[in-house]
DNA sequence: TCCTTGCCTAGATGTTTATCGAAGCAAGAC
DNA sequence: GTCTTGCTTCGATAAACATCTAGGCAAGGA
């Protein structure tokens, strides 16, 4: 549950270089960089990283009722969120806290910066 | 094929407002969003979009080589960014021509703006 | 101690997706 | 006209995914 569980994700290795409108991407950097936006690719876990973003940190049982789904299907998606490298998460007593990994964001902007495009496509 | 063909993503709607981080995503803007960042989420997509948005336009027999795979898998992973809306597509003769749209990438990028955080997230 | 609450994991199920081969269609060559 | 080439659409299949219920575990209160 805590941070000591390794994200699948390795944040050093992923969004690291070049827009993508820079060079075409290679395949490794494709396989690293797709899971991240695959991850914010559904509604559900985009608002729950909405919520989370929006503040510093949030308990889970302030995620769950905003939804129409079950406590389950919330915490699956959170799972898919921690393993993107997109959000962290910590037991407090009875709680769990997710807080957002802004250098993951940041990354992900850098690398749609199309005004690195190298001629006329911007 | 041409652009006549209408998307089904209206680019207008669609990551208009604020970044991620600011409020928390209402479930209708989400539902909009969502699809740019799955169109995003697959290995080949992402690497076709880099091509593609690497150079002013590329031909799909440009495209189709640098994969293992057959053309139409290319074909459909095509439709799904065309449809996303972020590429063009037109045919000029034998060969159908695709380019990137340059303003999904910017609002996109608008949306991951973590600075836009109201706390301490950032 | 036992009970309750909060959250996660496991297992099952229906839906979506990635991929292919076959077939179709448009453009150009002959 | 026919043939070839480039790309798409169609139909099928196997893998991946979103969701649920059931069950488990940790923390806190009685």
């Amino acid at each position: 549950m805590s941070k000591q569980e390794l994200p699948v994700v390795d944040l050093n290795a992923v969004a690291c270089c070049s827009p993508i409108a820079a060079r075409p991407m290679d395949a490794d950097q494709a396989a690293l960089v797709a899971p991240l936006f695959k991850a914010l690719g559904d509604p559900v876990r985009l608002r729950l990283m909405s919520m989370i973003a929006s503040v510093p940190e949030i308990c889970v049982c302030d995620l769950t009722p905003a939804f129409d789904l079950s406590g389950p299907t919330i915490s699956h998606h959170l799972k898919l969120l921690r393993e993107a490298g997109l959000v962290d998460s910590e037991r407090r007593g009875t709680w769990v806290w997710y807080r957002a990994k802004p250098e993951a964001f940041r990354k992900l902007g850098a690398l749609l910066d199309i005004s690195a495009a190298p001629a006329a496509a911007a």
